[in-house]
RNA sequence: GGGCCGGUAGCUCAGUUGGUUAGAGCACACCCUUGAUAAGGGUGGGGUCGAAAGUUCGAGUCUUUCUCGGCCCA
């Protein structure tokens, strides 16, 4: 007896992956066979799934989340693709804004330029440059994890036909009427006369005049409180002049003093929160007081003030207005609004009815809209304001304080918060808002958290400020007439300057002659055209309509958006809110937010932590289909965990999958025959087998359902255990028995090949969409017909595969089989036997059991030499293990005394 | 500081409307096998469900507080 003489198993697929470089390999072929455009051919009909890329900002190496939110795409994308649909995805970038423009000018930093004195037009290029760049980056990376899209023709928010579009959405504002001039704080320098952003600012020590002064109080439900003075600390004097309010915080306590000290205060009642009594006693230098009521911070409500300069015109009511910014940390428990030079005023004030109005110039002077001061400027206004207050009796004391204060990077000026003219949409004007939310009730969210967390933002979310004073962006398309201040609403100018940027992108808005965007209708000279940006925000919302509805390949609305839960406030809402605006209804029909990388203990990381894991790393170290795996087998619903030990885990699982093929190529000698599972009789088959039949068809009904929706981590879980548990540690070891020593004519061996070629066909198109790489690989080794896993539907199993009887005893002799290989173990560990060949079973079955044994062999199914069944009652199952007597079969190596029933056992009788 | 979400074995995940000793796979330990062999099989140990209090005959599952973590906002 040779090893010759049996069927042992024989493959090319090897059992050590080598994914790292053979996966390159097979992105080649892709490349090779164009599988993109293979794909689109022969899904050309069918019905289509489009999945709409969020687009990345196209600036730096990728990082897990985005390599998480690129793979979690392709999978969706792939399955529906394999699910019989025309699944299309053309990835994209977002490319304008303030990172970009940073990077150039930190690269004019160190070579000593100046930003100033480079023509805008040049700026720009360099940013468009720049993003050109890390497209391309991008692009190897994405295709690096087996993302599948259509890569030659990706979309950019810098194209041209995209910023004209922009252009045109912007237009059906401005048409509406919703978009409208309004004014909002920002940080801006009264130095450089700009705008900065948050990053753009450096805080340094200051020294702030400070103030304490007064309100009297015209109206209040507490009788005690009218004509008495609230009393508020600022370190910005000179906006006391655009004061509209104040804010108090109704969890605080506050107490009514009557002063008795002689000065200015004498006889007179203040107010502030009890909590700081102390300090404002002593910054005040107050002797004489006494409490005279102490009431809750929610009695505020409805009291109405006087501004301390009333008596010079000031004579707008101040309501006292409920915020929880206000604390007890320093001042005195009540804080003075501006709502033009705060953002918490700001808000407060907005939601309160009171706008912003341009109290001070880009200069720093005051405008018009401050009586009195017009033409001052605000550095120089702290002592005249202080001055005023004290002629009007209305200060309590002044200081100086050193503190934090912001300051420009550039010029290490001081900064300030100005309101300043921006663009908004309104969210009210034209029902954006309830447009809004009827559109999140009509869609699907994944998962279904995702709703309300979208919902109540847009509920509570103020006008959309669209405007940014920058230059790295599509420009804002309007012009102002300079006599009556009207914005120009023309559909032709709009069209003409998107058909402009359409062949030469929207650098012309700052390069040429105004009276070339107008047409012959306007007159330039009688027009300011603005030199604002549109914020990115409005870019990458409105890819819908330059993707989307533009591309015939496409459709629109797009099937899903899926990305991070933190685009519930970027993508996903910018999105929703430009296409209600201009079409009603959102772009998408599902949305599907996936949480956040974090590390193996749930920390974010950070290079401080020291815990980031670069997607390259894992690509070098484990291979893209070890991430695909972690990306499937994590909830994405909330924070996915990746360290290393995790990442081993899942190479182990790969490693048992791979194995599993392995397996079924090796009994298969590479040689897979595609099964027409319509036309199998299963009357001829084992038992076995239809049991592992109906198995296949459950597992199918379940996969469906987990995919259906979007239940990757159970449906992954499922496949690995059915690998696991039913393949591995059932099925293929009894029937390595068959598949060893049975002839290859036998009925038994021929079910059985029969099986694993099926098993094999379903096993490579479940886990195709996951392991995008493995499954190509042997896709390739059993077909040799150039094509693609990735071109093959999933299998369609019929119903007469489902038996639920046959289930049912199946479990049962399952059950048995347990008890066995328990009893087999006590032998085992007594040293009594080795191998479970060297086992004998004694079986006892009570009824039930028994009569459904009756034609089962469990020596096949616990691969012992010999078992015996026999009925006994009052007790389920019972099993008794001995050494089996006789020799060993030198094919099958069963102990026995006689043959075995196979013709070729070298103990049968000739 | 506020809003939202989450914390079940070492890891990834199940735990239906509150109801018997909380499950699976992996990892681990021990044993077997050497005809899936840098593979394969068997058995086993391991959570009291982030913490505390409460509602209930009964809570991982409901309520409150706290704690840790994440996202967004300030």
């Amino acid at each position: 007896m040779t090893k010759s003489q049996i069927n042992l198993p024989k493959t090319a697929f090897s059992m050590k992956a080598n994914l790292p470089t053979r996966e390159p390999e097979i992105l080649e072929y892709w490349k090779k066979i164009n599988l993109y455009d293979e794909l689109r051919n022969q899904s050309k009909g069918r019905q289509k799934f489009v999945l709409h890329d969020g687009p990345p900002y196209a600036n730096g190496n990728i990082h897990m989340g985005t390599a998480l939110n690129k793979i979690l795409k392709d999978i969706i994308v792939k399955f529906h693709q394999m699910d019989g649909k025309d699944s299309i995805y053309v990835p994209g970038w977002d490319c304008h804004g303030l990172p970009i423009e940073w990077k150039i000018e930190e690269q004019y930093k160190k070579n000593k330029k100046n930003k100033n004195e480079v023509p805008i037009v040049e700026f720009r290029k360099e940013c468009r440059t720049f993003a050109e760049k890390w497209i391309e980056v991008h692009k190897s990376q994405f295709k690096r994890l087996g993302v599948v899209g259509d890569w030659e023709n990706y979309y950019s928010t810098m194209s041209f036909n995209a910023e004209a579009q922009i252009v045109r959405e912007l237009g059906k504002f401005l048409k509406e009427g919703s978009l409208y001039k309004g004014f909002k704080p920002v940080l801006w320098s009264t130095v450089e006369k700009t705008a900065l952003a948050d990053a753009e600012v450096e805080y340094q020590d200051h020294k702030s005049d400070t103030i304490y002064t007064s309100f009297k109080v015209k109206s209040s439900k507490i009788k005690d409180l009218i004509g008495s003075e609230i009393v508020i600390w600022t370190t910005t004097p000179w906006t006391i002049p655009a004061n509209k309010a104040l804010a108090y915080n109704e969890s605080l306590d506050y107490i009514i003093l009557e002063i008795n000290d002689e000065g200015d205060f004498k006889n007179r009642k203040i107010v502030i929160a009890d909590a700081l009594l102390e300090s404002v006693v002593k910054e005040c230098e107050l002797n004489n007081y006494k409490k005279i009521h102490k009431f809750k911070g929610k009695d505020f409500n409805n009291t109405i003030c006087s501004h301390p300069f009333l008596n010079l015109g000031y004579d707008y009511d101040i309501p006292m207005l409920e915020a929880r910014f206000v604390t007890t940390e320093q001042g005195t428990g009540i804080v003075h609004c501006a709502p033009s030079h705060g953002p918490d005023d700001f808000n407060l004030c907005l939601n309160n009815d009171i706008k912003a109005i341009e109290t001070v110039d880009g200069d720093g002077k005051y405008t018009n809209n401050v009586k009195l001061f017009e033409g001052i400027h605000i550095f120089k206004a702290n002592p005249i304001i202080i001055e005023k207050l004290k002629e009007q009796k209305n200060l309590l004391t002044n200081g100086e304080l050193v503190h934090s204060y912001p300051h420009s990077w550039r010029s290490k000026a001081p900064l300030v918060h100005r309101a300043t003219p921006q663009w908004f949409i309104s969210m009210e004007s034209h029902k954006l808002r309830s447009k809004a939310l009827k559109a999140i009730d009509e869609t699907i969210f994944y998962p279904s958290k995702g709703k309300e967390r979208l919902k109540s933002m847009i509920e509570t979310r103020p006008d959309w400020c669209v405007s940014r004073q920058r230059v790295w962006g599509v420009p804002l398309p309007i012009f102002v007439n300079k006599k009556n201040k009207k914005i120009l609403v023309d559909d032709e100018v709009i069209e003409n300057i998107a058909s402009i940027y359409e062949n030469e992108g929207s650098d012309c808005w700052f390069s040429d002659d105004p009276q070339r965007f107008l047409g012959n209708k306007y007159k330039a000279q009688d027009y300011e055209k603005l030199s604002d940006i549109v914020e990115v925000w409005f870019d990458s919302g409105s890819t819908h309509t330059f993707v989307l509805e533009k591309r015939d390949d496409l459709k629109w609305p797009a099937s899903m958006y899926l990305e991070g839960s933190d685009q519930h406030r970027g993508w996903f809402h910018s999105s929703l809110l430009e296409s209600c605006g201009t079409r009603g209804r959102a772009p998408f029909e599902s949305i599907l937010s996936h949480g956040f990388v974090v590390d193996g203990k749930g920390l974010k990381m950070s290079k401080s932590l020291g815990n980031v894991i670069a997607p390259e790393e894992i690509l070098k170290k484990y291979g893209a289909d070890i991430l695909r795996i972690w990306v499937a087998s994590s909830n994405y619903s909330e924070d996915l965990r990746i360290d290393y030990s995790i990442l081993d885990q899942h190479a182990d699982s790969y490693r048992k999958i791979r194995n599993t093929f392995r397996y079924l190529l090796g009994n298969l000698n590479d040689n897979f025959e595609k099964i027409d599972l319509k036309k199998i009789d299963l009357s001829e088959m084992p038992e076995l087998e239809q049991f592992m039949l109906h198995k296949i068809f459950s597992l199918n009904k379940n996969f469906k359902n987990y995919f259906n929706n979007y239940d990757f981590h159970n449906l992954y879980k499922e496949l690995l255990n059915f690998c696991t548990v039913d393949l591995s540690a059932f099925y293929f070891d009894i029937r390595k028995d068959t598949l060893y020593c049975d002839s290859v004519d036998s009925k038994k061996r021929q079910s059985t090949i029969m099986l694993l070629n099926i098993i094999l066909n379903s096993l490579l198109r479940w886990f195709a969409p996951i392991l995008s790489f493995t499954t190509e690989e042997i896709y390739r080794l059993i077909m040799n017909d150039n094509k693609s896993i990735h071109l093959k539907k999933f299998l369609e199993f019929p119903e007469s595969f489902k038996n639920e009887n046959l289930n049912q005893k199946w479990l049962e002799l399952i059950k048995i089989r347990n008890v066995c290989n328990i009893s087999i173990e006590e032998k085992r560990g007594s040293k009594e036997i080795g191998s479970s060949l060297e086992a004998s079973l004694k079986i006892n079955l009570d009824k039930k059991l028994y009569d459904i044994s009756k034609n089962i062999d469990f020596s096949e199914l616990c691969i012992t030499s010999n078992a015996e069944v026999s009925y006994l009652e009052n007790s389920e199952i019972k099993v008794q293990t001995t050494k089996a007597k006789g020799s060993k079969c030198q094919l099958c190596w069963k102990i026995t005394k006689e043959a075995c029933l196979r013709k070729t056992c070298p103990k049968h009788p000739e």
